[in-house]
DNA sequence: TCCGTTCGATACATGAATGTATCCGATACA
DNA sequence: TGTATCGGATACATTCATGTATCGAACGGA
């Protein structure tokens, strides 16, 4: 028996793809409005304009789907902050990335409404836990890297330890602003809070980087 | 028509405040191991022993015992924490206090889990979100009277402003540290991170020159 | 252009959750 | 102790979501 030139795999692939894209696409969207726990699948497949059988054809259940968005979703972050970290020479001052990485970190509030969604589906099962632990993982050691290259230039405070310590820091900082941003929306006084929170704990208090904001 | 002289509200009210008070307990447990919003008023009554009759006379909804559950843990936490701060002496030094409250913030895991929950739901509540919003300001409030007695000890780091911001800053640092520790359930370590957090920031390695408000 | 495969729509059966209406037992007060 | 009222249980109707099985249409390859 001839073994066929072409993968076995993946036939017409082509309309499939997109409607998973639309599926994930909508469900960003209804995830962020409701909330997951209060979306039914016909809703998703009502905002991506299919029916439940499209969605059965491509997920086996919301959480699937769920979980494939959350995927997606922080790969994506993930690389914007690396781009962030890295876009600036090999050793310059901390504040310039710090300036980059609020914006990025700060800039969609349905994002962030869906990852504390998912931060809550997570913290129940360990599994999930598990994977998201690994992503915050990465994040922190693209931040400790950084944080080491730009030890010349600007001393971390004895108090953080080393720079791992300060990199769960700034973690800890982000979702903390977070919170307080979930509930009064208010982006651009997040992105000042962050900032200072950063700029308090990365930088000693001889070097205060102007108090006048 | 006379009025009567007993109040005509509460007339049998000893047992419904046992079953109200057991329902919410019920209801905590419930939460805090499956989520708000994979619970079914069935599941409550189950957890507490009554049947959904019980509910219905007591609760419009589960959205409403939701919201009185957080209120009642909510204000007995305010208080606990209002007293680890006030307990010590009228200015006494700050990080005695960091150690006290960290105990307290970070010592139900429960309890986090359904703070977190209630969050997510005030997030896209504006109703709600206002309400979190005011007891998270009477809980700033608290903190940054306590900062604020205890300047003449430990003046505040420049960067964090006056003390209200620094307030804003030890929040963020216990919502922070709260998203971490709902990933890996460390209790300890999240008491050591949110320990050297708020050190980081209230104290500062040195008194910086100028820009002292 | 034709054909076999795959994708997504439709229809159906099922289970679960909700809310209400009603009834019985418990409770407070005289 | 009697009695009127209240609290909680039970039964019912209804709505909603899920999962599956089947069918038609779109698609890719020759």
């Amino acid at each position: 028996m001839a073994v066929r030139q072409t993968e076995p795999t993946a036939r017409v692939t082509r309309r499939r793809a997109r409607t998973r894209a639309n599926l994930l696409d909508a469900a960003f969207a209804v995830f962020a409005a409701k909330g997951f726990g209060r979306v039914s699948i016909e809703e998703v497949c009502d905002a991506a304009g299919y029916s439940r059988g499209a969605f059965y054809s491509n997920f086996a259940s919301l959480d699937e789907l769920f979980f494939a968005l959350y995927r997606e979703r922080a790969d994506l972050i993930a690389r914007q902050v690396a781009d962030a970290l890295a876009g600036d020479g090999p050793d310059l001052a901390v504040p310039a990335s710090v300036d980059r990485v609020t914006e990025v970190l700060l800039l969609d509030l349905d994002w962030l409404l869906v990852k504390t969604d998912f931060l809550v589906h997570a913290a129940r099962d360990a599994t999930v836990a598990q994977t998201l632990l690994e992503h915050r993982a990465r994040l922190r050691g693209a931040i400790a890297d950084r944080l080491a290259r730009a030890r010349g230039h600007t001393p971390l405070p004895a108090v953080l330890g080393d720079a791992d310590s300060a990199a769960h820091a700034v973690v800890a900082a982000y979702d903390g602003v977070t919170a307080q941003l979930l509930l009064d929306k208010d982006v651009d006084r997040a992105r000042g809070w962050l900032k200072q929170l950063l700029t308090a704990l990365l930088t000693d208090g001889s070097t205060p980087p102007g108090c006048s904001e």
